[in-house]
DNA sequence: AAGTGGTCTAGACCACGTG
DNA sequence: ACGTGGTCTAGACCACTTA
């Protein structure tokens, strides 16, 4: 049995606390997020039931369910009906439509394969240090690599991660195509959400190269920061995308 | 009082209809919307309470709340704790946020000005026929016009309106900035969802005259098809950009 | 003081999945 | 048959707004 929550119980009303007081359901939420963050829960794994959350946190059912119900509109939980409620996995299915907007003019959007280019260590450039919140003096890990759909390349991709939360990235032989899923399996960090910024650019005589387009052909620019369950920074990445036959799809409500 | 609603009651089990069940939420959601699409409730309109709406349609305040909850999400209602429940108005600092993706590298977003430089009646093209779902012989009216930021030209479009739609378009004297507004003071029709889609391109002859940038200078192309809240498209919009010194900014979660 | 939405609880039944 | 999440209800109290 854990500690009580704060909030109306036998002896004290809600008024005890005038200021910055936040909902009970906020507050589970808060303490589910916990179990996630450190690690207690780990994707795939079955929670407890509702009932039994509601016994361990004192509350009722009904305010465990709207924690867990806004969990999951976040995509951190899946939700069975008579099996269960299991932690959310970066699986390539659902990454496709979470976190890759890009899909082909014609046709259903599929995930592109990956060749790395280059890997190394380095000092971060003032971008890096701005986007990722480092200090002047921490390093980053950068792969470089091209992205095929189909047998066409279609993207080349910066990857820049801070290398005091990935130790030893360096050590690794292979990277898969699925990096979030690395990061989960190996270092334990959920990426939670993601900021995009898209730009139009020319092709600079090496991105040419690589992808086999014109010098000069206007390219995709896609700025991403990704962040983790607690909001902070994880993983810039510059994807320099040729347009001609994908698009980048975004829906507006 | 109205009709009655289908589920559980007095003397029918929700067994009673296995195939195509709906919650009874969803069912009173519905009916809500239908009010909205039948213009009896209007933008900036309070609604009644949730404990008369939960009277006129015979369910309990709970039911009512999550359908209303639901209609919040999606940004259709505004509730404030104390007032009431409004319907949602296409307010330019709302619009802002929810329909225009661009911000400046610096400083804050801010709604462009807009210069019409043509409209006029016309046969559809493929894609509009396609994309707004029309017949052949349907009639589009389209506009032309170019935004500004802080007398920055920054972007060209071209909307494109089913003429049936909107009848006596091309009696209007003037073309406000805030379009949404006037579709929906003017014929009625609420944007509740759109779908953008993003490519880069190189400025042509007739852009670059007009934005004042090299012929060949990458500009990002957007592509919205906007729909009303029964899920029909309604506009067409293709808007090239010049992301010099702006972004497209999305955030995925 | 009265009315509104916001939160929390408790209990009932339904639909789904598994044994 | 049993346990899970999903739906629905009824009632209590809180927080905010207006009068």
């Amino acid at each position: 049995m854990e500690k009580k929550l704060s909030g109306p119980d036998e002896t004290e009303t809600r008024t005890g606390e005038p200021i910055g007081f936040k909902p009970l359901y906020a507050q589970v939420r808060e303490r589910l997020m916990r179990r996630l963050v450190d690690g207690d829960w780990t994707p795939g794994m079955l929670l407890p039931s509702e009932m039994e959350l509601a016994r361990q946190l004192n509350v009722s059912q009904g305010t465990v369910r709207k924690a867990l119900d806004s969990m999951t509109a976040d995509n951190l939980l899946l939700r069975r009906q008579g099996r269960g409620t299991y932690v959310a996995e970066p699986e390539e299915s659902r990454m496709l439509f979470q976190f890759f907007r890009l899909s082909p003019d014609q046709g259903s959007p599929s995930f592109p394969d990956s060749r790395v280019l280059s890997t190394g260590k380095a000092k971060p450039t003032r971008t890096e240090i701005a986007s990722l919140k480092l200090e002047k003096t921490d390093e980053v890990f950068r792969i470089e690599r091209i992205r095929s759909l189909s047998g066409q390349p279609i993207l080349i991709e910066t990857i820049t991660l801070p290398a005091g939360r990935f130790p030893d990235f360096d050590h690794l032989t292979i990277i898969p195509n699925n990096v979030y899923r690395l990061y989960s399996e190996r270092w334990g960090i959920t990426i939670g959400s993601a900021e995009e910024r898209l730009k139009a650019i020319s092709a600079s005589s090496r991105d040419a190269v690589k992808l086999g387009c014109h010098i000069g052909e206007p390219l995709l620019l896609i700025s991403r920061v990704a962040r983790d369950l607690e909001d902070r920074p994880v993983e810039l990445r510059w994807s320099r995308c040729i347009s001609r036959d994908i698009h980048y799809a975004v829906n507006l409500r």
